[in-house]
DNA sequence: CGGCGATTGTGAATCGGATTACAATCGCCT
DNA sequence: AGGCGATTGTAATCCGATTCACAATCGCCG
């Protein structure tokens, strides 16, 4: 049977959610080696740094193509952009924040989201004396604004940094507005919807399944 | 054969990490369900709570012991006090923070970490200019003295919140001196030795594996 | 231009965690 | 006191992810 030319418009099967959350750690390194000038990188080589086995690598990003070259490894620039493109970065994302406490605050100042195309264009806060402020080039607006100012801009990601009370009501709100992705700093087990994503970023959790390890000390 | 009486010192097997990371968990809800007036719970109940099945919490109890009564449940205060016993976290724990900027300050300022006994008692940076200035009650200190304060200290837990550049080097040396659980905000994938534990918090890492599922919009 | 070392892509084998399923036990109700 | 619904603890099973292992292919060198 002649090779079939089924190259473009690849049918991706459901890509395993542990994989997808790689992917990122890969391009990272990528975008690395790339400003180092490296042109080429084997999966041992990547391995090496992200300290895991060369096979998981090939496999991870066999779910999507055929990135590379046999005997040679693969191209740092066109793997770094298919893996963009993969991701979903080629393009550049609105995100929405909801708490501008101290917490929200330091989310807005981080400088390390805007290089990475993630953009911060609304802030929502419930209290009256933070409305109207401006917190790094954006004005806070009151919470009965949330739902009207998302959908007008169409933001699909937001960012949760509201105290573990009102966070689940402030997520419920947030999906309720087709917010597709949330990035939720309350320390609570928040719940969303099927089609919605949620990653957790809690730093108390991480101490405290550390502390496992130190009870001998 | 005559019930054996080997209750105590039972010896605990290799639990699996992930089993681990999940005790923090169940320990927050049942504070929460104790603050409530709760005073029993259900492995049901509890994995409604937290998206999960009941016989996985069950099973990850069971690595550490018998903490239920058949018919009737777990006692929440129990529980909870058991689950502090073996995460470590009966104690009250010293942390150093490495690195003082915005992200440094924002952490030290962070009023979440001392209700759970994490105390932030040193706080360093390169930067000369942030040396001697108190943030937070915290006299920042020089790099130079990192050692020889955090052994002085016995400080077995450390933050770091330093550019990526020089993340991994902060890191190094926090191992050197025996630090053994690290929480690690720098966007590099660091490496520790064996002992040492190591956690990353890396919210752009969590937006782009989001990203994702985003695409087709 | 042919042979060789390197490296990919992937089916098959393996591993480990999650789920199932159930005997053992509990407290309560009558 | 005895039966019953509820619930645990865990052995057995299932399932998905990781690793293995190798054929296919590449570029290079002589």
């Amino acid at each position: 049977m002649a090779r079939e030319k089924a190259e473009r418009s690849r049918v991706i099967p459901e890509v395993p959610e542990v994989v997808v959350m790689r992917l990122p750690l890969y391009l990272r390194t990528l975008v690395q080696l790339s400003q180092r000038g490296v042109e080429v990188v084997s999966s041992q080589q990547l391995g090496q740094q992200l300290q895991m086995t060369p096979a998981q690598i090939r496999k991870d990003l066999s779910y999507f193509g055929r990135f590379g070259r046999q005997g040679r490894g693969y191209s740092v620039k066109y793997l770094l952009e298919e893996l963009r493109q993969i991701l979903g970065l080629e393009r550049e994302w609105d995100v929405g924040l909801v708490g501008v406490g101290r917490l929200g605050r330091a989310i807005i100042s981080y400088a390390g989201m805007a290089p990475e195309g993630f953009h911060i264009v609304a802030a929502f806060d419930a209290d009256p004396r933070q409305v109207g402020q401006t917190v790094g080039g954006i004005t806070v607006q009151s919470m009965d604004h949330l739902q009207e100012s998302i959908k007008a801009t169409d933001t699909r990601i937001a960012i949760v940094a509201v105290p573990a009370a009102h966070a689940q009501e402030v997520i419920d709100r947030l999906v309720e507005c087709d917010v597709r992705a949330i990035l939720n700093y309350a320390p609570i087990p928040a719940l969303v919807p099927p089609p919605v994503k949620l990653r957790n970023i809690d730093p108390v959790l991480a101490l405290q399944s550390m502390t496992y390890y130190l009870r001998s000390l």
